[in-house]
DNA sequence: CAGTCAATAT
DNA sequence: CATATTGACT
């Protein structure tokens, strides 16, 4: 990269600040302004993640005080190194361990609170030395792989900084193939070559429940992925990772991690056409704590459009929910030869998606 | 654009 | 394996 392109990447690093202290927030950015740095700063840590989830808007960098009120302090901090993204925390207190944590999870470095000027001034070299480092990284990813074999790769992949089982597990496994006290070795690498995880958030009973909550509300016919979304109210929690749960609810029948072991049981019932918007069929065993079924007056205040006939788009307010796809049945006599005429943008589904993290809910503590 | 599905990837 | 992603369709 020439010293032009650097020089450009400079001025245009764009910092995600977040501090539910207000007065730190505000300094800091004014801080950071000062130093030409582009600024967007949130207090809570589930706004910062909502943002860096929606992919909506690229981010170089995170300074986050962790310790969030809203609990989702470690949330955001694995989010943005999911996305390759440098962390800075800072704490306003003294807490190693905290900082200790953080720097487990990825975090790049850890500060006390009151930001120095001097310190700012200098973000942008962590930026780029980190953009280049994960360069490296997936060029090297991209050539080593398949020489590496499999053990060590299953090994960065999974030591997440969650699940303990599959980090035992994998240690048990490592342990067998090469008989050396490396565990502490591998972390250490591990710290250095940063932790990398495809995320996969766990559908737990919890999470699954929300979900469920979220479904019963809307009601058949309407049961939608955005709708899910937004009831559900779990930052980070995408889209697509709704409507692929969905899909699976819909499909076969979910069951939670606790029963998926007990019952092997494949019943498999055979699937009826399904509407759109349907709700899934699930077993009772995947119902948590919300009742659906007995009551089935949940339409309280719903005074939606009869969904009938509104097939007439209604050219309500574009910028609010307004619709509802008019499908039908599924297959139509189809085939029919639609031509060439809207192949004009194949477009990507859209980027409001992004990677997400386990134990989504084991940190939330806003039941609803 | 958003939902949906089957197929496929990780 | 459970989930994520994709492509084609409505």
């Amino acid at each position: 990269m020439s010293n032009a392109s650097y020089h450009a990447l400079i001025h245009d690093i764009h910092v995600l600040l977040v501090d539910h202290d207000s007065e730190g927030l505000i300094s800091t950015a004014k801080m950071l302004e000062l130093c030409s740095y582009k600024v967007t700063s949130v207090e809570l840590a589930s706004s910062g993640l909502s943002l860096l989830s929606s992919g909506h808007s690229h981010f170089d960098i995170v300074m986050a005080n962790i310790n969030s009120p809203d609990l989702h302090g470690f949330n955001l901090l694995q989010q943005a190194v999911d996305m390759d993204l440098p962390v800075i925390l800072m704490s306003d207190e003294d807490n190693a361990f905290l900082a200790m944590r953080a720097l487990q999870n990825g975090a790049f470095l850890c500060m006390q609170k009151p930001a120095k000027m001097e310190m700012l001034t200098c973000l942008w070299q962590h930026v780029l030395r980190e953009k280049k480092w994960i360069c490296k990284e997936k060029e090297r990813e991209v050539a080593g792989i398949e020489i590496r074999g499999d053990f060590r790769e299953e090994y960065i992949n999974d030591i997440g900084v969650d699940n303990m089982k599959n980090e035992d597990k994998l240690k048990e496994k490592i342990r067998g193939e090469k008989r050396k006290n490396e565990d502490e070795e591998y972390d250490l690498e591990n710290r250095n070559k940063r932790i990398k995880r495809k995320s996969c958030i766990e559908w737990t009973q919890q999470l699954h429940g929300k979900f469920m909550d979220a479904i019963a509300q809307l009601g058949e016919g309407r049961c939608f992925p955005k709708e899910i979304q937004d009831l559900m109210n779990v930052p980070g929690l995408t889209r697509m990772q709704i409507a692929s749960h969905l899909q699976k609810c819909r499909n076969h029948n979910w069951l939670g991690p606790q029963e998926r072991k007990s019952l092997p049981t494949r019943t498999h019932t055979q699937e009826e056409a399904r509407k759109f918007g349907s709700l899934p069929r699930l077993g009772k065993t995947s119902f948590p704590r919300c009742q659906i079924e007995e009551n089935h007056e949940i339409n309280r205040g719903n005074e939606f459009m009869p969904n009938d006939g509104g097939h007439g788009n209604r050219p309500i307010a574009p910028t609010l929910r307004s619709h509802q796809p008019h499908y039908e049945p599924f297959l139509s006599s189809s085939s029919n030869a639609t031509p060439a005429t809207n192949f004009s943008l194949n477009r990507r589904h859209q980027a409001d998606d992004f990677y997400s993290f386990p134990d989504i809910d084991d940190l939330i503590c806003n039941k609803n």
